[in-house]
DNA sequence: TTTCTTTATCGTAATATTGCAATATATATT
DNA sequence: AATATATATTGCAATATTACGATAAAGAAA
């Protein structure tokens, strides 16, 4: 025990989960504010916004790309982090379709 | 060390973590298809649909409530819970405005 | 080549999450 | 009251996450 199952759940299912929980730590929020605030990319700016340290910042970022959340590439000596729109338009998607289900279905309970 | 350091973020950045993070699982994803799927009301049959046990399914649905997600209100003999559409509203906002913002500016790196 | 700058990784401690068996609670039914 | 049904809580073990100091790696600048 003590690990997630996600073999037990559909892939789309998984998919949500794990771009929400990306997103699901205030430092991992910020840094995507930040990469927005900027309008492109992190060249080692980041880790003078935020109250973390560099290593923890670098781990954030690690688990934000591997999310695919952002995006990174080697720029000269630094490195070059940028949103991934698709990663944001599919979390979008998928909570504006369930907004709209529940506009449509009558909920009669729990009001 | 260990936890969350979310006394260093903006309240905005925090309500928008907790909501992912409350997401950020299958199976509080799956609960939330299935309240949708039934159109309103979990009453006992959730624990049949989910391949986990009763006490961790009901762990999650306090996750989901806590999160502000789901609200529950006792129905008889069980219990009632069904989607919050506030929640689900603020994070389709939340993502529609990081891609509109995405849509217009000019990501001329990481491409 | 040496040094500086920037980012990643390792190692480790603290804390949180996940999952379940056992048990408790609370209402419905008999 | 006794029983049945549905949900919550407790206690615990396994695993994951968070955070950071120390260190490594890799390119830039001298």
């Amino acid at each position: 025990m003590g690990a997630t199952k996600t073999e037990h759940f559909s892939s789309k299912v998984n998919a949500i989960a794990a771009l929400a929980k990306a997103m699901g730590h205030p430092a991992r929020v910020a840094i995507v504010e930040h990469l927005l605030k900027v309008n492109g990319c992190i060249c080692n700016d980041i880790v003078n916004e935020l109250p973390l340290s560099q290593p923890t910042i670098s781990q954030h970022l690690k688990a934000l790309k591997e999310a695919g959340i952002i995006q990174g590439e080697v720029e000269g000596n630094s490195i070059c982090y940028c949103i991934n729109p698709k990663a944001i338009h599919k979390l979008e998607a998928y909570f504006g379709k369930l907004s709209s289900k529940l506009n449509t279905s009558n909920l009669n309970c729990c009001t």
